[in-house]
DNA sequence: ACGCCTCATGAAAGTAAGTTTCATCCGTGG
DNA sequence: CCACGGATGAAACTTACTTTCATGAGGCGT
């Protein structure tokens, strides 16, 4: 046979639909039945059967093979995937996401969650982009070298300053973290040379977090901040500077997508850290994991 | 038949692959080994036929199709569309950025930090898609008419309970986190009807948070579980079910981009639970911004 | 330990979907 | 009028998909 034309199968990938209505006029009377579905709703044809859609042109299944080859497919299932395909893509981006602002008052759910994951993935993407790779080196290698790792964070950069401890400490470095600011001084107090203090501040104005920080730097420690505000205070007692990239929407409740760009940073600086001895870190964390292993039900696969 | 529940069919709309990735560990081995080929290419496994499918899987026909029900879909043929349909729409990922993946050995801290942050905004923006707006709801009207709210959670979970109660505690809700289990299980025996208790688990099989989820709705308290596996145990235990949609990697067993998931949907909850009464909310936050001023520096402008 | 039960699983039977073949139809040009 | 060629659908055929069922492994209570 070979006189289906089979046109350029080759690079139509940008656009099938736009392909097959190019050719719309070439085909033959019930193909183009066939070709004009298809084209008014991609969608709707790729959910079809090969016999739905023949019937609803009013004509044969081969027919749309038939059709399926003129349009440069192999066959019916190939076109349908492709038109799934075609379709998923052309579906635009969600509407009005508040970017940076606030909540509009009549907002329900579904758009305060549009928003809120808009500008949280934002933060991440944004601060990622700024971080100094070079900065991030230095602190990974002080921490590496150090003999005592001290976090500080109050309110909402408590919870980061603690998570990062507990980061660290999984893996094996010893590291601290104080709610109290009394402590936290007497802590720093005791660092020394060769010792890391960090520093974690959204506005980079908390007077406690700057006052242990620079305890810490009067006793030979690195420091370390990490703030919002690459001009802030406390980057003025601080050896090296890391900064999120959050701009907070004015319900800065408690900094909602700061947090999410700190806990990046933490995150990086800790993967950092473990990348300096994979082996050993691994076998803390598989150690630590094991150690709650007994607090968790279901060992197996869950199900109900 | 009527065994495999199906679950929610109705909202992962926005992203099979992630609902599929959720719902892996509740699967049988054989299903599991399915399911890990879709994930990894799901343009791939859209391009095979079933039995094509099967063999790659090392599996028979009949669990492919188990599969597709498992993970809501009618048959394969849906299944291939949906799957080609979601490849499309997904834009891969630049260059050498390991999704989901574990960060490669001989990695530098650039590419560490473009691999997280890609990780960490993707966990947000798909638990946002995958987020059910109506059961948000629900549990903001829960905690609205609440009169006591309890948060708890352990280990990495642990710091976004007590991030959550902070939160509701600085809008004016009478909220709780406990670190202590005991003290958990106290509290929870003296919630009634009318209460809320939340129960944060990644993997949702930590009994710590079960147990005490469970004393709590047995004294008639409403529960909230919010994991990233929807069929876990912590899940039989609550009222209302909300998911993250976290790859979480074996390595990075600290949980990186689960912890951002869940304050994402923290952060959706309390803003919709301050929505419901912005000007109280409001004030509540100024009051609790205010009683912190005289611990920042440098009052005036800060930054550049 | 034993038997019971549940569940996972693939073989095979059964059904539906997709593909090919082929006879028919229709219009056209000799 | 007949030969011809393309378009078309019916039906045969093939492949893909789905269901049923027997088996066997693993857990659970006795």
């Amino acid at each position: 046979m070979a006189k289906s034309p089979k046109i350029s199968a080759s690079h139509e990938s940008g656009g099938l639909i736009v392909h097959i209505s190019g050719l719309l006029p070439s085909l033959s009377p019930a193909e183009q039945r066939v070709a004009r579905l298809v084209v008014a709703d991609p969608a709707d044809a790729a959910r079809r059967t090969i016999t739905d859609l023949a019937t609803a042109a009013e004509t044969s299944e081969a027919t749309v093979i038939r059709f399926c080859r003129s349009v440069g497919m192999d066959g019916y299932p190939q076109l349908r995937i492709r038109l799934a395909a075609e379709a998923a893509r052309r579906v635009e981006p969600p509407d009005a996401r508040v970017v940076g602002g606030d909540i509009p008052p009549g907002a329900d759910l579904a758009q305060i969650i549009a928003t809120i994951a808009f500008n949280d993935a934002r933060a991440v993407e944004e601060t990622a982009e700024q971080l100094d790779p070079a900065v991030c080196e230095q602190v990974v290698e002080a921490i590496v070298g150090a003999g005592r790792i001290d976090v500080y964070g109050a309110g909402a950069s408590g919870f980061v300053a603690s998570d990062f401890q507990q980061k660290l400490h999984r893996i094996g470095r010893t590291a601290f973290y104080f709610p109290d600011v009394h402590t936290a001084l007497t802590s720093a107090a005791l660092l020394g040379r060769g010792d890391v203090a960090i520093g974690i501040s959204h506005t980079g104005t908390t007077s406690d977090v700057i006052e242990v920080l620079e305890q810490a730097r009067s006793r030979g420690a690195s420091t370390v901040a990490l703030t919002n505000f690459p001009r802030s205070p406390i980057t003025e007692v601080a050896d090296h500077v890391l900064t999120t990239a959050a701009r907070e929407t004015t319900y800065r409740s408690g900094a909602m997508a700061s947090r999410l760009a700190q806990l990046t940073v933490v995150d990086c600086l800790f993967v950092g850290v473990a990348a300096r001895n994979r082996a050993r870190a691994r076998k803390a964390l598989e150690a630590t994991a094991e150690a709650v292993q007994s607090h968790r039900v279901g060992s197996g696969r869950r199900r109900g």
